[in-house]
DNA sequence: CAGAAACGGTTATGCGAC
DNA sequence: TGAAGTCGCATAACCGTT
């Protein structure tokens, strides 16, 4: 018998359970911005503390076990939260603190494979199949990193293993916090099926509610009910997918680099607007920021969508194609503008408006480029310039005259 | 040539995830 | 009971072409 098999028989009694075949791993940072918070100023540790926009309409990105222990959780408002924990202490957020951290993150990762799909700033699937011949099982490699993330990097995470990655980021639910939660390929039907209908991939209120009212509340009674019944409720597509996760089975793979498909602003204003003006300075704004991050990105887009969210919370979108793709503010601006002028709003109260670039496509395949300068007159080059000052100096550094406040 | 059907692109909405 | 900001995906209606 060889090496590589005693150590599968010895983890066949390992107290997480047989990790045999759990090529996938699932890993989540614990309440990822307050972690980083916490971290970065010790006197906030053991203490309640919220991330989140401390305007009157903010609510709650991230907040630590203390402040979830009294029933905070995130995307609760903020207004709420201080009700439950009057005592919290709110830090604004840092976005560029925690990408930096996240980069450090998944640095860790790819040092073990290079198969690391992050699925966002704070999680990633990684698949171990061909690092267990050099790195040990799956249960060894997800106590490396989780060693690593908390010695490298201060902050603790906690680890889904298991042979598909729908069921390693189910897994690590169980995990959290601070912990690994192994889910057997032969147990898989057993862990899946007393899990509530909205642990499912896709299932959240909504679909919830539309599925309770035939009586599935369970997994299991997904798992029992003939795709056909489902896809009266959720269509077809979407009821052979649930029917498939039910069984356990989920055909993705881990896909590293994957290219983004859009990038937007948007943002909720402190008090409803209905000033035109202000309405367009905002979408100004917005459109500068979207065209910086298609320039730092190398991406044209071919789509620009604006969305204008009024008072009572519905919100509508528009959205036009360009004859030919941009990643000019210029441009941009006045395509958003012109879609929420067509609305022909009577002084609606607007709650947020937002900008997004679609249909974007790598600035080097971009047929645009020297043909058109002419029609830019100048603009592409007014822009990067902008580009370069605002690397040296800061993002406030250069902006139109139009959005510069008299006291700034 | 009229009309059906298939098709791909566009536009709008809604849901869901973190 | 007050609801951010960013993203992806599905669906449906419409449109012009073939």
């Amino acid at each position: 018998m060889s090496r590589s098999q005693l150590d599968r028989s010895n983890s066949a009694r390992d107290p997480k359970g047989d990790d045999t075949d759990c090529n996938i791993l699932h890993i989540d940072m614990d309440a990822f911005f307050a972690s980083v918070e916490v971290r970065e100023d010790p006197r906030l540790h053991g203490k309640q503390v919220i991330v989140g926009f401390d305007g009157n309409r903010g609510v709650v990105l991230s907040a630590t076990y203390e402040a979830r222990k009294l029933g905070v959780h995130s995307a609760m408002p903020m207004s709420r939260a201080l009700r439950l924990a009057p005592d919290a202490i709110v830090v604004e957020p840092d976005h560029e603190k925690y990408s930096e951290v996240s980069e450090n993150v998944m640095a860790i990762f790819e040092s073990i494979t290079p198969l690391v799909q992050p699925l966002s700033v704070d999680e990633a699937f990684l698949d171990i199949s061909g690092a267990q011949k050099l790195m040990g099982t799956p249960t060894q490699i997800g106590e490396v990193i989780r060693a690593r993330v908390s010695d490298e990097q201060g902050i603790t995470c906690s680890v889904g293993v298991a042979p598909t990655m729908f069921v390693a980021k189910l897994a690590t639910n169980f995990a959290k916090p601070d912990g690994l939660h192994v889910v057997p390929a032969d147990k898989v039907i057993e862990f899946l099926h007393p899990l509530p209908i909205g642990a499912l991939w896709g299932v959240g209120e909504k679909t919830a509610e539309q599925l309770s009212r035939l009586g599935l509340v369970c997994v299991a009674d997904i798992a029992n009910t003939p795709v056909k019944t489902l896809a009266r409720v959720i269509g077809q597509a979407a009821a052979e997918h649930l029917y498939e996760l039910a069984w356990g089975r989920d055909p993705r793979i881990v896909t590293p680099n994957q290219a983004e498909k859009s990038i937007g602003a948007e943002r909720t204003f402190d008090a409803d607007l209905d000033d035109p003006e202000l309405l367009h300075a905002e979408f100004l704004d917005l459109s500068n920021k979207v065209a910086k991050r298609l320039r730092a990105a190398d991406y044209f887009a071919r789509t620009i969508t604006i969305k204008v969210r009024f008072a009572d919370f519905t919100s509508v979108t528009r959205s036009k194609s360009l004859s030919s793709s941009t990643d000019l503010a210029t441009e941009i601006y006045a395509t958003s503008k012109s879609l929420f002028d067509a609305m022909q709003l009577q002084r609606a109260r607007v709650r947020l408006v937002g900008v997004r670039a679609t249909g974007l496509v790598p600035a080097s395949e971009s047929s645009v480029q020297l043909e058109f300068s002419q029609r830019d007159s100048g603009w592409r080059e007014a822009e990067h310039a902008i580009d370069q000052v605002s690397q040296k100096f800061g993002n406030s550094a250069v902006k139109p005259a139009r959005l510069i406040k008299p006291d700034s």
